[in-house]
DNA sequence: ATGGCTAACATGGTTAGA
């Protein structure tokens, strides 16, 4: 008998009204039942609500002018939505929370920090704890959890496509990945390397120097889930199919598919 | 070689991304 699946999907589109018609492209041909963007770059007035519904989707946005922007859509209604982080007073929009089908998910975009003597690194650290006490308290409420998003971090040297030259870097440096690790001492599992990937897999790639063509890229698109969901994860797969198309987001989906029965 | 390329905002050049 065949189980149907439940897929989610994450992706930093880099301008929602630049890449409709990637995402349209892109949903035509997958079976996705839930999916997170990051850096929509929309206010919730400028949103292209139209568009997600004439592409089947229901969900919700929380975005701003020019920078940051999340939504979570889904083929099915999303439920209890909260935008941002509880209690934190977070001038940047970047997180956006829901519930489909009993799985409670969580879409983050992850600061990026710019470099490790900026107030931009600052500010993600602090951003990264503000995110574990969430995740500490969602578990709680929710046994199926997925957190999905931009995490702007580089879990390991595997996932960096020259670690010697990224060394100490921003998203790779010992205190952001020491952030990654304590939401994974919650409980929450990359399922992406519960599965055989091929080495040097990557979600992103820099638009400068052909870092595409060369694979000169870093895995920073994340899908981490309770071990209760985890359990359920038949695969989890990065689709390089878009960064071939014409003007492409630098970063590509990420879908992890679940056996909810 | 500390830039390259892309997007927003604006309509030239800055800010930011990663």
């Amino acid at each position: 008998m065949s189980q149907t699946l439940f897929s989610i999907a994450t992706w930093n589109v880099n301008s929602l009204k630049v890449r409709v018609s990637h995402l349209e492209q892109w949903l035509a041909s997958r079976p996705i039942d839930v999916i997170g963007l990051q850096e929509t770059k929309a206010t919730d007035d400028t949103f292209p609500a139209d568009d997600m519904q004439r592409l089947g989707l229901y969900g919700d946005w929380h975005g701003q002018r020019t920078y940051n922007g999340v939504a979570l859509l889904a083929r099915d209604q999303v439920t209890d939505v909260v935008k941002g982080i509880p209690g934190y007073e977070d001038p940047q929009a970047r997180v956006i929370a829901g519930t489909v089908r009993g799985v409670r998910i969580l879409n983050v975009y992850v600061p990026n920090g710019q470099a490790l003597d900026s107030d931009k690194y600052t500010y993600k650290l602090t951003w990264l704890e503000q995110l574990h006490q969430y995740v500490k308290a969602e578990l709680i409420r929710h046994p199926k959890l997925a957190v999905v998003g931009d995490f702007n971090i580089a879990p390991t040297d595997q996932d960096v496509h020259d670690p010697k030259a990224w060394e100490g870097q921003v998203l790779v440096s010992d205190p952001e990945r020491g952030a990654l690790a304590g939401l994974e001492k919650l409980g929450l599992i990359d399922v992406f390397r519960r599965f055989e990937q091929a080495p040097s897999s990557f979600s992103w790639w820099d638009y400068r120097a052909a870092g595409f063509r060369r694979n000169a890229g870093l895995r920073i698109d994340l899908i981490l889930t309770s071990e209760a969901l985890a359990k359920q994860c038949v695969r989890c797969e990065i689709d390089k199919t878009p960064r071939h198309w014409e003007r492409p987001s630098d970063h590509t989906p990420v879908v992890a598919s679940f056996d909810l029965t």
